[in-house]
DNA sequence: TGCAAACTCTTCGTATACGTAATAATATTG
DNA sequence: CAATATTATTACGTATACGAAGAGTTTGCA
């Protein structure tokens, strides 16, 4: 066993490597990348969102997340408006495309997720999704 | 708890963010970057490697290497040398310069590993690593 | 032996990601 | 009302990632 494979940071990040990879290629014919899929979730879960609190759920940078809505945008998969009362706000709405197609994209974060923990319990698993939260403190 | 929190995917991310992020700190006024030290790690282990072994021991895709070499190179941790025998293969070595600094870069790490994680136990450390190594097959 | 196929690396285009700084638009507060 | 704070965008720089295409080298088979 080389040196890195010690290490937790290199265990990581080719972890986190192999399971964007997998998701990557699910959501490909859907003209939707992981982090896009990440930001509809969070919008099923409550639409019109701002792009501050979608950046604090998701832990996205501010300046990264603009851009990642602008080609959701782009691509007919949100809709941005200011909010009423604080124009500062501006908040995303999903488009109907996306709506219609939440079934299809969860259950396909389903199959990359049962894919990636293929080789795992499942009391392993529980222990694993817990280790990862304690480990983001 | 979100939807997406129970999302090993997402939790791989989140957690491979912030053990990159810290390490990233810690290698910063080195002006090295964690891909970097891994790179050089696997040269301390063998010098003389050539792209393609590098890119298969640490999985990074060709193209990315080429680039992350070229960066080495720049700031002098390595040389590039094309194989005598057969000149398809560009191998790499470490400068004085990397080798000196290695003890140094070694313990950063050590301490960079620590801290992400600090909140587990001992068994869980091991537990987690193992787990991890599990989940690339 | 000569050329096609295989191999290694590089280049290019696109997308993420993060940091910093500057800017614009809007709200709040003293 | 003016100074300040907040939110989002834009721009710039750097680094990683990966697919696809391309360049150079070697091999192997006809």
């Amino acid at each position: 066993m080389a040196q890195y494979d010690d290490c937790i940071i290199f265990l990581l990040a080719k972890a986190y490597q192999k399971a964007h990879g997998n998701f990557k290629r699910h959501l490909l014919p859907h003209g939707l990348t992981p982090v896009q899929h990440l930001i509809l979730e969070s919008l099923w879960g409550e639409e019109g969102r701002s792009a501050g609190e979608i950046g604090k759920r998701l832990v996205l940078d501010n300046a990264t997340l603009s851009g990642i809505l602008d080609r959701m945008t782009e691509k007919g998969w949100i809709v941005k408006e200011p909010d009423e009362e604080d124009k500062r706000f501006i908040r995303a709405y999903l488009t109907d495309m996306a709506r219609e197609l939440k079934p299809l994209l969860v259950e396909k974060r389903k199959l990359a997720n049962d894919e990636i923990l293929s080789g795992l319990n499942l009391g392993e698993k529980v222990l694993l999704k817990r280790l990862l939260r304690d480990v983001q403190g």
